[in-house]
RNA sequence: GCUGGUAUAGCUCAAUCGGUAGAGCAACUGAUUUGUAAUCAGUAGGUUGACGGUUCAAGUCCGCCUACCAGCUCCA
């Protein structure tokens, strides 16, 4: 049992494996943390030390100190000191004017802003542990000896109170368990999320590469595009299943065109543009206006709604250098985009249908997903009745669904309020794939109109939505759920065919025609290597299926069927394999390893 | 863009105080003809990210640029 010390000053006790026990534990690191950093260097200057996700960190002011990873072991050590003095917790509050007092005496900065901007009148609440005294609320460990698994993870820069035009402080991450086994579980899960990397398995298996030429701009190689066109075969099916019709807009258009739809106030500098002719152009960063101009071309009549078009549209958006990242973060990409025109009446029907789309695609893969509903923000055009009926009309569709989603309260773009669909990779960050938005702006600006059945003419309302969010971010995030062992259907490589020595290669060749003709990816290795060494190839590369075949084979005109999901399987005739093999394709099936020597 | 860091062979990494750039794997050549996770031998591979500077001498020190990495900000 650990014993905690409240925000009200009284005890009480919590068993470890408690979410809130092991929270104040990371909260207690940070005080531990600055204590020792204040122990260190006594000009630093504290700003905020909250626990996240995996850990804690803690934002600090250095001044002209230079701070790196190498001071971490002088750290630790210092904070080691402190926890085996053992202090005691002691919380207490002070009225506003002493608190701004006590810290302009003592240079904290940071934290007088932080009282000031409490009411007046407000208590505020310190915690004190031996010399160390800090603003804080709490709940902490009573007793700082409590804490005892930690490390530092890393350092970076974050802007004071999330601002960019603010000041940048150097912030230290850590992380803290009540166990010595759960802190190296997770230093191991750590090095191993590392090697699953998109970017390193990207380009070890010729998935994509990126060039200095085109920093943000992924190539693709074949085996990536293999994979991109299978999607992208899967794509179209369900779309057209779904009434989609697909399109395809220019790359780039007249920049009045971006003016009027407003993405040059949106984007502005972070479009590419070129002139000739005398006239501007402009790369797309969204579909939309093309996907307009192509609603406009014709008139359109109630009976047409919803009119579903898709658009798998390349973009292009000049994104800041720091924040491109491997797939995930590019400055061209694909939105697997479809822009519908409805009816008020016809959303919630509308995006239920959209929703089952996603949830239909995103548990096929058998992702973990979350749901964020964001609302009206204050900034916004259109009357409050609108926005009921849309957020209303999000909200319903969602709760048809019985999907679970969390509230962004006033975090919804000023044109309409969205659903977004969040995936994680192996590193536990998220990042959005999917999308909803509703959108009665851009309607107006174009003067988009149908035909009601009373004759007269209305407004359409429009949906902006994408299921995979992007090709490339959706095929980073594949790559890293299933560490390359894509399910068969989606792999490069299915079968990849072993001969065990060149006696029977001719066999081997046969049985690698066979396959192909059945229009399933197949490769023959007749390298002149032995058949472990091609296995052992072929198994780190995740190939689903090894056909090895030697004169035993060749002779009853068999395969020995291996696969990487349970090892050898057996011998079959080729028929019966590719029957069986064909079943896995279509079904799309994820077919688990059922041997754990081969999860290596 | 911001803060901090990194850049050596296709990949992973060496190179002491500033003194002739090395290894493993991959590639290539040859031998081996193999039965379910690495056969052996040999060959080749480099303007040390770019440009400039200091020095008798720079992979190593300094400046600037570019790309990349961690995070912040922003975002699909």
């Amino acid at each position: 049992m650990i014993r905690i010390i409240e925000k009200d000053g009284s005890t009480k006790d919590y068993d470890q494996s408690d979410i809130y026990a092991l929270e104040t534990l990371r909260h207690t690191g940070s005080h531990i943390m600055a204590n020792a950093i204040k122990r260190l260097y006594p000009k630093a200057k504290l700003a905020i030390g909250p626990f996240i996700d995996n850990g804690f960190y803690y934002d600090i002011d250095f001044g002209d100190e230079k701070i790196s990873d190498e001071d971490f072991p002088k750290i630790e050590e210092e904070m080691r000191k402190i926890i085996k003095e053992n202090a005691t917790m002691e919380r207490y509050t002070m009225d506003r004017a002493d608190a701004i007092k006590f810290f302009k005496d003592r240079n904290e900065d940071y934290k007088v802003e932080l009282v000031e901007d409490l009411p007046e009148g407000e208590k505020v609440y310190f915690a004190k542990q031996d010399d160390f005294i800090d603003l804080c609320g709490g709940p902490h460990l009573l007793h700082t000896s409590d804490f005892k698994h930690f490390k530092l993870m890393n350092i970076a820069g974050a802007y004071w109170r999330g601002n960019e035009k603010n000041k940048m402080l150097t912030r230290i991450y850590a992380t803290a368990f009540f166990k010595k086994d759960d802190l190296d579980a997770y230093i191991h899960m750590m090095e191993e999320a590392k090697k699953r990397d998109h970017r390193k398995l990207g380009r070890d298996l010729g998935i994509f590469m990126l060039s200095e030429y085109g920093p943000g701009f992924p190539f693709f190689l074949p085996n990536g595009m293999i994979i991109r066109n299978t999607l992208m075969d899967y794509w179209r099916k369900i779309h057209r299943a779904n009434g989609y019709e697909e399109i395809m807009t220019p790359i780039m258009l007249n920049k009045q065109l971006w003016v009027t739809s407003g993405h040059w106030d949106h984007y502005g500098e972070n479009m590419y543009s070129t002139s000739i002719d005398d006239m501007d152009f402009c790369l797309k960063p969204m579909n939309c206006p093309g996907s307009i101009l192509v609603y406009m071309s014709e008139p359109r009549s109630y009976r047409d709604l919803p009119k579903r078009f898709a658009e798998p549209g390349i973009v292009h958006r000049h994104e800041k250098s720091g924040e491109l990242h491997g797939l995930m973060r590019v400055r061209c990409f694909t939105q697997d985009d479809a822009h519908i025109y409805i009816t008020q009446e016809q959303i919630e029907e509308e995006v239920t249908r959209i929703i089952q789309i996603i949830d239909q695609v995103y548990k096929m893969f058998e992702f973990d997903y979350f749901v964020e509903l964001s609302t009206r923000p204050e900034d916004r055009m259109g009357t409050d009745e609108e926005w009921d009926r849309a957020e209303d009309g999000l909200a319903n569709a969602l709760k048809n669904n019985g999907i679970k989603y969390i509230i962004n309260e006033g975090d919804g773009a000023f044109y309409g309020p969205k659903i977004d669909f969040h995936l994680r990779d192996c590193l536990g960050r998220t990042w959005q794939c999917g999308t909803i938005q509703l959108d009665i702006q851009l309607p107006q600006r174009f003067n988009l109109e149908y035909i009601g059945a009373d004759g007269e003419k209305h407004q359409p309302i429009m949906i902006h939505r994408v299921c995979f969010g992007s090709v490339e971010r959706f095929m980073g995030i594949l790559i890293e759920h299933f560490a390359v062992a894509f399910p068969t259907w989606l792999s490069p490589t299915q079968v990849e065919v072993i001969p065990v020595s060149d006696k029977t290669l001719d066999y081997a060749k046969k049985v690698k025609d066979e396959i192909e003709k059945a229009g399933i990816r197949v490769h023959l290795d007749d390298r002149a290597e032995k058949m472990g060494y091609k296995i052992r190839e072929a198994q780190t590369h995740k190939i689903p299926y090894m056909l090895v075949v030697g004169p035993k084979e060749a002779e009853e005109s068999k395969v020995s069927v291996r696969s990487r999901f349970k090892g050898d399987e057996g011998t079959s005739d080729v028929e019966s394999f590719i029957s069986m093999i064909s079943k896995e394709i279509d079904s799309k099936t994820i077919r688990k390893v059922e041997v754990d020597a081969f999860n290596k």
